[in-house]
DNA sequence: GTTGCGCCTTGACCTAGGTCAAGGCTGTTG
DNA sequence: CAACAGCCTTGACCTAGGTCAAGGCGCAAC
């Protein structure tokens, strides 16, 4: 049992992964790996090492060299850029169940692109980009679902210079709430905020005071209410043709 | 041969490609078709057709079927996005010798992310997805060629996004004057605009009004002396500090 | 309890960059 | 050559969203 300060410092990375583990199960099941034989599966466990960070923790910064890639298994992870004068963007958050960083394994210089900071308590497979690399190599349907994967972010990456450049911030926001809509009843809705608002604000790219603002206006206009993190859209009618 | 209505409508789709064709041997090199086998890549060529449009032709919009990437051998080719609003946002242009569309092989609805206009008379060739893709599945080489071939768009992509969050409109022009040199002898340098300004400023994300003030003021505070399309670089050093 | 700290909101103000309108320059068409 | 169309520049003005500063609220530590 590894001591309370190990586990602080995130520096626990024990080998974890065997077929009885209940981590073993779940992973297996991720698109990235489903299409790798049985054995192959098992080579790559073996060299799987988990890991544990605290709320607030960095994982890695963009630039540093990258041995390996992510799935998560419980908590929250941030990817986000910051630039030298300190401001930061958040790309994206990542939650349980998801891989992130893959296709760093493919990248000339095997470099971070981006920073990946923990919102929460996480704990984490770390898998050796080398190894996936091996294994895939030679197994066509792991490579075009790996493939179809990356193009997938590519896409979304296309999506969010779009919302950047054509949309306003309130279009985004619009966009955002529709993106995050737990219920459906006719033309209201329920959208539940998973995040802190000034994470948010700056997936958004926009600063906490005007998501504030924003989201007041539309209260004001009637076309919400706001209840701590939950919010109901009184006419998604309205609210779409932000989107 | 074909009339030159035919020409002017962008519909010729004739056969291309024999061994006997510049064209063969200089596709034939590119990254994406260089780990093929000689005879896969026979096929391929025996599937490629070759296709003209003239300077403002739309090649296909964002959201049309995609049957097939693009091979360019000459002109210039415009990837931009287009809101309902009808503003539009030049993403990347693509000139000679280079491949485009190519990641929408792998996605899940086959349709263009994007739209291609030429800014400039071509000549192009079509590879129909289908067909490469039967090819590299299968050929772990090139398949892996492709995917770095990929994460470098998805790279560009994330830098994109980073520049148009973190940086302001003076930096992103900056960036784009250094990644334009042409020839540097110790501090200076000399660009060349290879576009017109107004694709540029959209590339940019700026209007070119915009564009135009801030060259002036480049100019007026000494770091510029701009020759119609050719802009003098009279200090790296000043202007670097911005990328 | 109270002190302090994150986080969010609000108001007052500011500014980068957009909009609108008016030329100017160049190249093409008849 | 005149007329026109694109493209670029310039000036005057506007506005979306950022900045700064002042609370308010909830909650953990003492």
């Amino acid at each position: 049992m590894p001591s309370p300060a190990t586990l602080k410092e995130g520096m626990l990375d024990c080998q974890l992964m065997d077929a009885e583990s209940p981590l073993y199960a779940i992973v297996r099941q991720h698109y990235l790996f489903a299409g790798l034989e049985q054995k192959d599966f098992d080579a790559l466990a073996a060299s799987v090492t988990s890991k544990f960070i605290e709320k607030g923790e960095v994982l890695f910064h963009r630039g540093d060299p990258a041995p390996c890639f992510y799935f998560l298994d419980t908590g929250l992870i941030e990817l986000n850029l910051v630039s030298a004068t300190g401001e930061k963007k958040v790309l994206e958050v990542v939650g349980p169940g998801r891989t992130f960083a893959e296709a760093v394994t493919f990248m000339q210089e095997r470099r971070y692109p981006v920073s990946a900071e923990a919102l929460a308590d996480c704990k984490l497979c770390q898998i050796p980009n080398a190894t996936y690399y091996e294994l895939i190599y030679g197994n066509p349907d792991a490579c075009m679902r790996l493939m179809s994967d990356v193009c997938r972010h590519l896409h979304a990456r296309v999506r969010e210079i779009e919302n950047l450049t054509v949309q306003n911030a309130r279009s985004r926001l619009a966009s955002y709430l529709l993106d995050h809509v737990v219920e459906t009843n006719d033309d209201e809705a329920t959208v539940r905020l998973e995040l802190p608002r000034h994470v948010i604000a700056s997936r958004l790219s926009i600063k906490p005071e005007t998501l504030s603002r924003l989201l007041r206006n539309m209260v004001d206009e009637g076309l919400l209410t706001i209840e701590d993190r939950v919010i109901f859209v009184h006419s998604l009618a309205r609210l779409r043709p932000y989107d």
